[in-house]
DNA sequence: GTCAATAGTGACACTGAGTATCAGTTTAGC
DNA sequence: GCTAAACTGATACTCAGTGTCACTATTGAC
């Protein structure tokens, strides 16, 4: 008896969770992330500590699930991808809109990635979030561009690329925003391009 | 007062950690990693939990301790390579003697690996192993080999090479060994090689 | 061989994340 | 308004990991 596809408890719930994490937050902030228990947050959010852990996964999910989007948004960009040149391309405009959306409110995202480089355990799940990512879109890959010889080989490709993504946007938080994400996400792609050839010293 | 730089007490604590490691090595498989806890672990050794508890970091580290030379087998091969060529081919030469370290007993080998990828938690933790390994070796990279121009540049083929090898690791593990571990590394490397053009279609 | 410093041990108590259950309440949709 | 479903708070629980403390064993120096 699934009603509507976007239920009035869906929305209800989303809402809900959005305001948890805001308040959360203000809380990991200001005092830090491994300081706060789950009890703390019940009290600052005015709910009892059984109904706040039924809207996060785990704690770091608290924090992380502002990021649960740009998975699919790289999915849909390569299954929206007209041209079809070689993977690595394909790759790198697939992370445009995910640029996008990160420029969509500069500051939050930096308050957010400054609480996540400093909190170790946050940055270790931030780092599994894309890890997981990664299956999906070495599927979508090999289903749109040309699906190269071997798995491992797209594997490899979609491994390197985020993890190209990671390395811009760490230097991007480092340098508060000063320098752009694209141009840094453009510079760690070409230090792999495999369309390039680099002169050997 | 450091009596010496290898004291007997280190010998004593190695071998004490080893054996520990042992036994639970084999409940854990009997078990399951997350069903067999600290506990079980102490009863199967015949130490306490709180000894148990003090020869490992965490529950993960109980597994994985096994791979944590690897860390600094890749920097002293870094460091005692004589070829000046591009830094890239540096990193793949650096998995030499990975590779040896871990055909030194196969069949052990392939055990850990088959407990680490059923668990999640371990895959987890071993991956942020690989992680943790990563600044010594652009630092060691950026000391002895033709340092690139960026500082972000090195952090992403470092970063690279070593997804390399985790999925040219996974592909061997899924092989059960059949494949052998030197040419799937080379496949993953030369899927992203920036010394040589690929033509795009 | 004795002795003092140091390290290892087991027992215990504790915190905090995460899971599970359950009775009572609210809400959606007819 | 009624019913089935979802939401809530309370409670109890497991287990990883930390910290402390008294006790014992070992080491290295004398």
């Amino acid at each position: 008896m699934p009603p509507s596809p976007v239920s009035v408890r869906a929305i209800s719930r989303h809402a809900v969770r959005a305001e948890l994490a805001r308040v959360a937050f203000n809380e990991f902030c200001a005092t830090g992330f491994n300081q706060v228990t789950f009890a703390d947050l019940a009290g600052a959010t005015g709910v009892s500590r059984s109904t706040f852990l039924r809207y996060f996964t785990n704690k770091e999910d608290v924090v992380l699930f502002l990021f649960d989007p740009i998975g699919d948004t790289i999915i849909e960009a390569l299954a929206s991808d007209a041209r079809s040149d070689d993977d690595w391309h394909a790759l790198r405009r697939a992370l445009n809109p995910v640029v996008d959306f990160l420029m969509r409110d500069t500051s939050e995202v930096m308050a957010f990635l400054d609480l996540i480089y400093e909190t170790p355990a946050l940055s270790a799940r931030f780092r599994e979030k894309q890890f997981d990512w990664r299956p999906n879109i070495v599927r979508q890959l090999q289903r749109t561009h040309a699906a190269p010889d071997a798995s491992i080989v797209t594997q490899v490709r979609v491994a390197a690329a985020m993890e190209c993504f990671a390395a811009a946007l760490a230097v991007w938080r480092e340098s508060e925003g000063r320098e752009d994400l694209s141009t840094l996400i453009d510079t760690s792609f070409s230090a792999l391009d495999p369309t390039i050839a680099i002169q050997t010293s």
